[in-house]
DNA sequence: CTAACTATGTTATTGTTGCTAACATATGTT
DNA sequence: AACATATGTTAGCAACAATAACATAGTTAG
């Protein structure tokens, strides 16, 4: 009895149909791909009418870029916990940090395509770069370690890019089914490792 | 008079919609993304009706495999012919196959995405795969002979993963725009250079 | 306490799309 | 010339994104 009272209390609003819809998004997306996706199942998974989303997003697109945005934000949290568990400013920090990129990619391999495609987003794409800026930022501050920079300058920069550019790639090979074309086994971990110490240059500081 | 009579021979059967449908597919591909891209759109754009496609290509997905394939031959073509204009099994020639592969996805983002995306393409990936391990071989082959490796040795493709691996991160933060986030000027031809140098293991015949 | 306001939900509707079915017309084979 | 096959058309369906008009709950002002 209380609980239908509570049922008919909530069965108008929602209490957090935002969230729910933003939840639900990103597990049929995860579930189905970008195309299998839609607002219309997205809506009765979280049991409502297919009208209700337009009171919290704009339309289809703003929902995704919010996917999108919490991906970003969650990778950068994961980057920098896996960064702490190592000395800080060495190869194997940033490796850890490298390696928290893959397996994001790995684990949510639809959302980090998002996350990453310029398409769609019109409008607030900025939003999301600067979700992505403060992500990349625990990159560079963990070279700037290894480096003995003071700050992020130049140097840091040109020194991070490729790193990135090579986890961006072993990402997106991983997630698209290319590391079982390779007539050898790949691993992950030691990949990342060996293209850390070769694509960075020598530290000012030699703490290996 | 004489083209009126052609035009009506042509008016029903199309001569090579096939290949037309292709051909714009593609082009709509590029110009409004792969969300903006509609059977629909490529149907007008070949003066046809919006059911005529469907005894060309069994749906979506299929007429979109085609172009992917397509695409993945081009790119194997371009860089056969970058390799060619150096020396063979050279740092350089193999720098010049990971210029033809950026050029690539840059001049068509979001062909290059699709030829990589395993989605969507279901139950005939396999032949996208077979495409995309011919033009693999390209590299490979290259490697080999710079490894003085008489053959596709297990050595050369372990060497000529990660060069993949850079050129394919590459590719990718180039089409998103992250190019331009960097706080200094990414150049391509130099960033390929540099890697490939440190990446790949020392020659047999060093002839740099 | 209640009236007005705002936020958030609903149903009904529209235009687009991918795709199929039923039908029409070319082309090629015998 | 008759038939079979390939390739096109029109008509129509169901799913979808999005909007409009309406309904209800929560919030605030008097």
């Amino acid at each position: 009895m209380a609980e239908t009272k509570i049922k008919k209390k909530r069965a108008y609003h929602h209490g957090d149909l935002r969230g729910q819809l933003l939840s639900a998004a990103g597990n049929l997306l995860e579930e189905h791909g970008p195309d299998g996706f839609s607002m219309s199942d997205a809506c009765r998974l979280a049991g409502v009418s297919t009208a209700a989303p337009y009171r919290h997003f704009a339309n289809k697109q703003d929902l995704l870029l919010e996917v999108a945005k919490d991906g970003l934000q969650r990778l950068g949290a994961q980057m920098e916990e896996n960064a702490s568990k190592h000395d800080r400013g060495t190869v194997r920090s940033i490796s850890a940090i490298g390696r928290a990129y893959v397996d994001f990619a790995i684990r949510e391999p639809h959302t980090f395509r998002l996350m990453f495609s310029t398409r769609s987003h019109s409008g607030r794409i900025e939003e999301l770069r600067e979700v992505g800026r403060a992500s990349y930022g625990v990159l560079l501050r963990e070279v700037a370690r290894y480096l003995g920079e003071p700050d992020i300058t130049e140097t840091v920069t040109r020194a991070s890019f490729p790193l990135w550019t090579q986890v961006h790639g072993l990402s997106f090979l991983a997630i698209d089914g290319k590391l079982e074309v390779t007539s050898f086994p790949v691993d992950i971990d030691e990949s990342i490792l060996i293209a850390t110490e070769r694509l960075l240059p020598p530290a000012a500081t030699a703490k290996a």
